[in-house]
DNA sequence: GGGAAATTCAATAGTTCTCTTGAATATCAC
DNA sequence: GTGATATTCAAGAGAACTATTGAATTTCCC
């Protein structure tokens, strides 16, 4: 394919990286990835299409070198191959949202009215956290929890959250987090949690975030 | 075209910013924007292109938000829409450079044998200047030094340089250094200077790596 | 207004990407 | 081995991308 020159050439593979995540349903993937392996079938349901669709771009992801895999008998989980994969990701997804115009009526379609959620940043949960009167809760997937957490959080997926209700102790004020910006988890148990004896807020943004930011966190040993 | 659903939608539009750096020559259009604006015809020669072609993909980069235009008489200039998008740029060829396979032969196979090259680190460099012993040497086009430059270097283009060499004090530790790690006139700069009065040895990375660093710089007041 | 220079536009052919479908493969449990 | 499950492979249709070519447009200069 080179028959043109050497500098050419070399910048072709340098924007192999940015290829690897040129199309919607590769960043979900990298998007849930962030949070920790995962089969195929699990993936393929998350981003909303069939598993042979999935395992082609994630195959196009292997090629590039951003993901790796393993198989554990009939299954075989990807992952990222290194962190900074997700820094990619979230740069990149800054960057869409600094330039790319329509963006925010997008986002908007998709999370609807965040305008009535209380929400938090960052900054304003550590300092809560360092005067402890704020409940942490991580509504993701239980296995997330395991991969890595914010210090302190305590988890109940989002699908449980209902009939678990009762572990959240009285009058508390809780901030709830998630995967990331554009993880709708959080909303929902902030809207589920309104009208309870508890304070609901989401934290602006999620744990990869969080972790990125260098603020504490817990992961389990290697 | 989104007949499928809002986080589809939304997704994608976050991959534009990766869609808009998924091509080689576009990758380079934005390697040389980060060091300054740029007409279409300058940047055509930059990229070994034609210049229908590159003001193809100059609009492409344009629709995606990444770069602006502005006309000046017959000429158009484009450049970065902000530093993020450098950011980026940087980001993605890092990662690139970690995972995809083949990269280093074919940054080989462009830049040739850098190993008789006596090369510094940003670090040393620092420290170095810090100490006042060395002279540096910015060996980019006169504007791109303009645009901004390291504290303290002179400017000596390096299609200039072999006339030039006078300007430079006898016996004189030099570090050049030019736009970034795949730029080869810094080589060819030391590669020069080996044989005279001066040692010399080039900077491992350009301007932008520097400027990102928080490193001291000098820029042309707004 | 007419000519020149810089850039964009429009049409096209070849390539790559994306999703779909159905078959093939690998591993496990029995 | 046989069947079941998870994943990949293979082929194909339609869309998007890329480089090329030549014409059209914009602005300047006279």
């Amino acid at each position: 394919m080179p028959n043109h020159g050497a500098k050419a050439a070399l910048y072709d593979a340098l924007a192999e990286s940015a290829k690897a995540l040129a199309n919607g349903r590769r960043a979900e993937l990298v998007d849930v990835l962030v949070q920790g392996e995962r089969s195929v079938e699990e993936l393929a349901q998350e981003i909303d299409q069939t598993v042979a669709n999935t395992s082609q771009h994630l195959q196009r992801l292997l090629r590039s070198g951003l993901v790796e895999s393993r198989r554990e008998g009939t299954r075989i989980y990807y992952s990222l191959s290194s962190p900074l994969v997700g820094d990619l990701w979230r740069t990149m997804r800054r960057t869409a949202e600094e330039h790319v115009a329509g963006l925010e009526q997008l986002a908007a379609d998709y999370l609807g009215d965040r305008s009535k959620l209380r929400s938090i940043t960052r900054d304003d949960l550590r300092a809560r956290l360092r005067d402890g009167d704020v409940v942490v809760l991580d509504v993701r997937p239980e296995a997330e929890y395991a991969a890595g957490h914010i210090r302190g959080a305590i988890s109940i997926p989002i699908h449980d959250l209902r009939s678990r209700l009762g572990d959240i102790p009285d009058g508390a004020e809780v901030v709830a987090y998630c995967r990331g910006p554009y993880c709708v988890y959080a909303d929902d148990a902030v809207r589920m949690l309104s009208g309870t004896s508890v304070t609901a807020a989401r934290l602006e943004d999620g744990f990869p975030e969080w972790a990125e930011a260098r603020l504490p966190v817990t992961r389990p040993p290697e």
